[in-house]
DNA sequence: GCGAGTATTGGGAGCGCTCCCACTGGGAGC
DNA sequence: GCTCCCAGTGGGAGCGCTCCCAATACTCGC
């Protein structure tokens, strides 16, 4: 335990003395409010300049009761959800309109119980100006949470069963029969889906696309494949899809990492892609640039995501009472497909 | 701007009226402090479920001047470095050694000039009980703003020129010398290196381990061709090493992103991996297993570097004097060497 | 030259919590 | 029986800032 000199930091009130005003006088100069003479402005600024002196936003929030920070939450059992890079790319859309308002990022991993408890709480406690929150799984406590602390929430992606009132999304809907109608529209007719966890609303979203877009071209839909998202279930989907039906000749899975496994299987079990076996995957990510062959697939504007989340976020914060938002995906056609 | 009722939150002087003691005792009870009779502790305990009392953070903050926050600052002028996964592995195992102290985390992105001046504004006025700085360029400002701020700080990987008080790195130098090592020990012998960029230590630390191991085998290394840690920077930098040195049988990426470029060069070109040319990586990032082939590579713990950095920096507010660490890479065989 | 405004100014009461400190009332020790 | 010690208690002074409000200074029109 170094015993370190605590040298504080200068206070309003060591500008004020310095440059010979009241604490009102130089809290309004400060905060570039009116009621300040240009020559006590410019005392205030000298003073501050001389002292370094740099307003306590503890104090601030205390007095305003604005923290000047908004959480960004993100929930899942597993804190390994949150490595998929798509929420690295929600981070900087968020944390660019966020700074636009003057806010700081907290960011809130919820992987166990413990640090559900800790979320709520600093919802609860008013810890945070403000809250984003992104996948939300069915029954989450979380979201209870949210509802309970009353400060605004926004919702990254729809949870599943309720409608928030406030939330922002991307058509997953939309993007799914988009790509599934391309299949189709290049003559494939045997497509199977490899969908994402159907507990999720993701998942479910991008399934009803598919189907949507088989049952509209007179196909009947596979029966759905289900994986977890990742890379390896993609894979393993692929394979139990060839097992049953061996004269797939279409593939829609629910995101690239899927997709990706989906090639990889396909390759191994030497069909060609696309000429066998078209596959198109969805969200865009490094992964679908670097696949083999390059994956078709939809793109979904993330960071747009994150940066509009912000931004009603601060709306909402501000008084306002934005609608909701879902975002446009569209088809970025590669070899795959 | 519609006008909410502002339903304050119950406060402390609410819970001491309800339970029938003093401001002390109650605040002594809810902080599990000593010197509380049981009858009063309980008829505390009773009043904060009753009346749902959470403590206020800020105000907290202000009497203890402790934030009860960290930041972890991810410097660069361009904001989507941090798309890279790697950074979320970091966010993984700080957030979760930081919520082990209870401390909250904030992300900084510090991208622009503006950001970067929020975040030394945020570190002077101490808005946080410490920071983790991490990818810090030379010339950085923000590794000055985090010298003048006097708050505990924590390197991310070491900045170029100077060795931080206090930092966590990775042993690139060593990872770098076993994966063109191992090259070599495969009977390569014209091994070039696709290095990251030289202006970060990074680059010039994976850049040293792979002249070094040449240098130890006798053999003359070859002049790094520099890429900037992307894809499309890897598939150039193998372009050039092949118009260059069309016999070079083995290349030494200094990350996996450019690894990957240069397996796609490499494809372009008609070389066969390993056959022809044998390729590392160095990261161990998921795209070295997407790779086609898969690509063999040098891992690092990268959420042990998160969690390390965390530890540290909780040792470090705690007012104990952690000494710096370097944690192991090591190499992780696949198809493509 | 005078009253009505309007622009500045500074005093002081919070914001909600922590923590020092002075005070009380028993046991324990002798 | 009488100190001494200490768990338990409550009062009150901050922490550093904002902001209401009353007081003062100046302006202008007539």
């Amino acid at each position: 335990m170094a015993e370190v000199a605590p040298r504080r930091q200068p206070t309003l009130d060591q500008v004020t003395e310095l440059a010979g005003v009241s604490r009102s006088v130089a809290s309004r100069a400060i905060n570039n409010a009116p009621h300040v003479s240009r020559a006590k402005r410019e005392a205030v600024e000298r003073a501050v300049r001389q002292l370094g002196y740099v307003p306590n936003p503890t104090a601030r929030a205390l007095a305003t009761r604005q923290t000047g920070a908004a959480a960004l939450v993100v929930s899942g059992e597993d804190p390994s959800i949150f490595a998929d890079p798509f929420f690295a790319q929600v981070i900087v859309g968020a944390s660019a309109a966020l700074e636009e308002a003057d806010l700081h990022l907290m960011l809130c991993l919820a992987a166990s119980d413990r640090s559900r408890k800790r979320v709520g709480e600093l919802l609860r406690s008013k810890g945070a100006d403000g809250a984003m929150l992104m996948a939300l799984r069915e029954d989450d406590p979380l979201a209870r949470m949210a509802e309970e602390a009353e400060i605004p929430v926004v919702f990254g992606g729809r949870p599943v069963g309720t409608t928030p009132r406030w939330y922002v999304d991307v058509d997953n809907v939309g993007g799914a029969r988009e790509a599934t109608e391309y299949l189709i529209s290049r003559g494939r007719t045997r497509v199977a889906a490899i969908c994402g966890r159907l507990d999720t609303e993701v998942g479910r979203a991008r399934y009803r696309g598919y189907r949507d877009a088989m049952l509209a071209a007179g196909l009947g839909p596979f029966l759905p494949q289900e994986g977890d998202f990742t890379e390896p279930s993609g894979a393993a989907a692929m394979a139990a899809l060839l097992a049953n039906h061996p004269d797939v000749d279409g593939v829609f899975a629910a995101n690239d990492n899927m997709g990706a496994g989906a090639l990889r299987a396909l390759r191994g079990a030497g069909r060609r892609v696309p000429a066998d076996v078209a596959v198109v995957g969805f969200d865009d990510l490094a992964v679908a640039q670097i696949a083999d062959p390059p994956l078709t697939t939809v793109h979904q504007p993330i960071a747009a995501l994150g940066r509009e989340m912000a931004r009603m976020l601060v709306a909402l914060i501000s008084g306002q009472d934005p609608t909701p938002l879902i975002l446009p995906a569209h088809l970025v056609t590669r070899a795959s497909a």
